[in-house]
RNA sequence: GCGGACGUGGUGGAAUUGGUAUACACAACAGACUUAAAAUCUGUCGGUCGCAAGACCAUGCGGGUUCAAGUCCCGCCGUCCGCACCA
């Protein structure tokens, strides 16, 4: 860089020091229970300690910090933490490929992440960091489950894991890949375990009912948490079974086609399915088949779908004489329901599709409405209509026909109506070393006993080995052995660990008060929470946030928290995407090694081989299609590179990330800067009011536009504005515009305050402040300003666009029409036809029909 | 498979929520400055036809409602997210 350039271009290196230490130096970011304002809560979704930072998270914090800055300028009392969601799979993955302790890789990650997010300038409290897998954490954690146990919001039970009886462990979903172990191959079976829940379904109404009062989330949001709860009101039917004293219950929300059921299906781990293989060599290995599609719901709907037909029938309820085939169905799931279904064929896609396999009737028993010659073909009929083929149902419509065939069957006592809920309980149980120790020990003579607070933390032992598969918790003798606090008897301590959501459901809480004896300090969670506004992927849009809603209902029943709803805003941020580069061999090629070829063609930066240019996807290692966010904040500063996050992508959309895209944020950061400093010495010194109207309506827009925007995260949209006040404030002249100037660049800095807070800071000194714009106030727009005396309005002939019209500012009708008509374009769309009607709306549009 | 979203120039996108489609930015092209390049500044920039005025076409595809549709409704196609042990 030459003597030059380093003249005429903004030092951000300088600059981000500076203003990073003054920050520091004056606590501008510390949060304390002011009560005289109003409170903000602002908080993005905490990091996984995975090593480095990647251009998701740059995003995510940047517009968590735009709100947090931009709070505090509209006066608010902000908390804006950050911590480390520590726990997890990879840091054991790590333990075993690179021979290092998951603490030990996860201290280092953290170390190097907390640097990176500080290279970014966020106003963080970082006084209040915390770290989940540290003792004084999950401490509290384990203190709530013991509460939670006592509240009867947790149960025992046994649950369904991926089972690798290879490596002889229990495998996470993404860990079995076609059915077989990812690391030895082997195919997964389904095994029982003992498992800890968390009783939520206890609260599925609730959790239901309240989404309604979550005004400031995402529509999709509760709409997905809706249909994932999945209340259905529906009927249990109890069906005799021949030759057996049992029956055999099943769920439908159908019972309305029930003189259409063709056949009955069980779960492969329904009881009945169970003892019927303990007689059929056939059978169990067709249940053996079944559970080879591990416990993954994806996996079970995609798998073709297949029975066994059990030889068992089921006596229909209402026609004397029938009965039905009893299958045991690869696809019925035994935690909905009762695991058991009968399947109607002529109305379900996937009864017909059973059906048809194996040729079992098929009766439509719902007609729609004026139809006649009704027949069943591939597709099965799921909408309205009137009931046929059914006997006393013949003539009602669908709803009727439910009702009426639920109170026969209630009276006759074969069932009853129920209603369900898809939502299942919260197994948090993990047979793995590095998550928060479960809090009980196995005693042979008291079963299960929970600890006391007293022996509180369960701290994870240090001296493990990865050497082989499996919980090292479970080996290790020495920290398993425990006296009994009930008898006092040996005994041993419970090997598995919470599943991480467990961490992540109640970090917003701690952060309140993070150096707290109990789990929360009442008094600091009820002044700080809820969050007011939380932001993150879209990918937690159902189970993290069901959770931690959940988990608010927990801790209020046991006295740790006061409110049911964590979170009262939500944002979900889109992805960031990026071109891929592949080899003709089909190997991924970093974006670093990418040079241009002749033409349109790009080859590689070391070996010279031509590449082809894939679409743009979610960043990922295995792509290998990603940009350090350190290196951009290098070689542009952290500004540049926050400014280009919030630049023309809609937040809520998936970004691309493209070098063009970069450097022209780059372009803009001095463009700005030098705008400033080129005028700076041609300013007034003392401010006064100019008289271009204009010029002071672009500023005062500007501000109003912006604000409005900042509040409606139209992040894009405010950098739009801003590069149009700057465009226009660009074309002054300082020596005679000075004083308006003036003006819009103190607009220009604020505003851009909550983005690129070093520049704005910087300018902010050099227009001759010596406070901060981190501790000065938004600007204020002066409404007056933005009325305009005249509109200029569409004019159209019949729906077509012909030409505009300049008029008074809510001009009436007839001087709207006059103009309207005067011009030529109007009059020959018009070719002397006669008006037939005319639509005008005051400053938007004048619609002429002939 | 089930549930949820998204789709506008060469590119990212804007559109006062049913009222002038393409703001702002990028890329490209032309010019100025420069020995030259970079940087910077100025201009052009949806498509077709036309010297021009202008006309016609265009918001994934096909229908519909309306004086008026990117926006609302119906049906397709494509892409993405979630599916309970990844975080």
């Amino acid at each position: 860089m030459s003597v030059d350039e380093k003249l005429s271009r903004y030092a951000f290196k300088a600059s981000e020091d500076r203003w990073q230490a003054a920050w520091e130096d004056r606590q501008c970011f510390s949060a304390g229970e002011d009560r005289d304002r109003p409170k903000y809560y602002v908080l993005e979704m905490f990091p996984y300690p995975s090593g480095r930072i990647h251009m998701g998270h740059v995003r995510n914090y940047t517009m968590g910090d735009v709100v947090a800055r931009y709070k505090r300028a509209r006066g608010f009392n902000v908390l804006h933490p950050m911590g480390w969601d520590a726990f997890g799979m990879p840091a054991e993955n790590a333990a075993m490929e690179k021979k290092v302790h998951p603490a030990e890789w996860t201290y280092a990650n953290i170390d190097t992440m907390r640097r990176q997010l500080k290279m970014m300038g966020l106003s963080i409290d970082w006084s209040r960091e915390i770290a989940t897998c540290h003792p004084d954490y999950y401490r509290h954690e384990q203190q709530m489950f013991l509460d939670f146990l006592e509240a009867g919001l947790i149960e025992q039970r046994e649950g369904w894991v991926n089972w690798d009886p290879v490596d002889r462990t229990v495998l996470a979903n993404e860990q079995v890949i076609d059915g077989k172990g990812w690391r030895s191959g082997a195919p997964v079976e389904k095994r029982r375990l003992s498992q800890w829940f968390f009783k939520i379904t206890d609260y599925a109404q609730d959790l239901l009912d309240a989404l309604d009062t979550l005004g400031r989330w995402p529509e999709k949001v509760r709409l997905m948490q809706s249909n994932w709860i999945g209340r259905s009101e529906g009927l249990r039917i109890s069906f005799e079974l021949e030759d057996r004293d049992d029956r055999l219950e099943v769920y439908t929300t159908r019972p309305d086609t029930i003189f259409g059921a063709s056949f009955c299906a069980i779960s492969p781990e329904h009881p009945v399915a169970a003892q019927l293989a303990a007689d059929s060599a056939v059978l169990t290995e067709f249940i053996e088949e079944c559970g080879k599609l591990g416990t993954s719901e994806a996996v079970i709907e995609q798998a073709e779908k297949i029975g066994f037909d059990t030889g068992l029938r089921a006596r229909h309820p209402f026609v004397n004489g029938k009965t039905l085939p009893v299958y045991v169905a690869n696809f019925i799931l035994m935690e909905y329901g009762t695991g058991a279904i009968f399947g109607c064929p002529a109305h379900d896609q996937r009864d017909l599709d059973f059906a048809r396999k194996y040729d079992l009737d098929v009766l439509p028993v719902v007609v729609p409405k004026d139809t006649e010659d009704f027949v069943i073909g591939d597709e099965a009929y799921t909408g309205s209509g009137r009931l046929t083929n059914s006997d006393f149902l013949d003539g009602l419509d669908v709803e009727a026909a439910k009702s009426e065939i639920a109170n026969r069957i209630e009276a006759a006592g074969h069932g009853t109506r129920e209603v369900n809920f898809r939502l299942r309980d919260w197994g948090i149980s993990r047979q793995r070393y590095w998550g928060c120790p479960i809090p009980v020990v196995h005693c042979d003579d008291c079963g299960v006993v929970p600890l006391t607070a007293a022996d509180l933390p369960v701290v994870l032992p240090d001296d493990v080995s990865f050497d082989r598969p499996g919980n090292p918790l479970d080996r290790h003798e020495v920290w398993k052995a425990v006296d009994c606090p009930k008898c006092g008897k040996p005994a041993t301590r419970e090997t598995d660990t919470f599943d991480t959501f467990v961490d992540s459901s109640w970090y917003f809480a701690r952060f309140t008060a993070p150096q707290a004896d109990a789990p929360t300090d009442r008094n600091a969670a009820d002044y700080w929470l809820p969050v007011d506004q939380y932001i993150g992927g879209i990918e937690h849009a159902i189970l993290h946030l069901l959770y931690s809603r959940f988990f608010m209902r927990a801790m209020t029943k046991t006295g740790h928290a006061g409110m049911d709803e964590p979170i009262a805003g939500l944002f979900t941020q889109g992805m960031i995407c990026h071109e891929t580069y592949q080899t003709e061999a089909g190997e991924w090629v970093e974006p670093a090694n990418i040079v241009e070829g002749d033409g349109n063609t790009f080859i590689h930066a070391e070996t010279g081989e031509p590449l082809t240019v894939g679409r743009s996807e979610k960043m990922s290692k295995s792509k290998k299609n990603v940009i350090d966010p350190e290196d951009i904040i290098k070689t542009y500063g952290a500004d540049t590179a926050r400014w280009f996050m919030l630049s023309d992508s809609p937040p809520d959309r998936d970004l691309d990330w493209t070098e063009a895209g970069i450097t022209g944020a780059w372009r803009f950061a001095n463009r700005l800067w030098r705008l400033v400093e080129n005028s700076a010495d041609s300013l007034p010194t003392e401010p006064t009011i100019s008289e271009n109207a204009e010029i002071r309506r672009a500023i005062h827009a500007a501000i109003a536009g912006v604000t409005e925007d900042l509040e409606a995260f139209h992040f894009n949209r405010s950098v739009a504005r801003i590069h149009e006040l700057v465009n226009t404030l660009s074309d002054l002249e300082p020596k005679t515009d000075g004083d308006v100037l003036h003006e819009g660049l103190e607009a220009v800095t604020r505003l851009i305050g909550p983005m690129m807070p070093h520049l704005a800071e910087e300018l902010w000194k050099m227009l001759g402040h010596e406070t901060l714009v981190a501790e000065s106030d938004w600007p204020a727009f002066d409404a007056s300003l933005l009325v305009q005396e005249t509109v200029k309005i569409a004019v159209q002939v019949r729906g077509k666009m012909r030409g505009t019209i300049e008029i008074a500012n809510d001009a009436d009708q007839a001087v709207a029409e006059a103009a309207a008509m005067a011009l030529p374009t109007v009059t020959a769309a018009l070719d002397g036809d006669e008006i037939k009607k005319i639509i005008y709306v005051p400053n938007r549009i004048i619609n002429v029909i002939h």
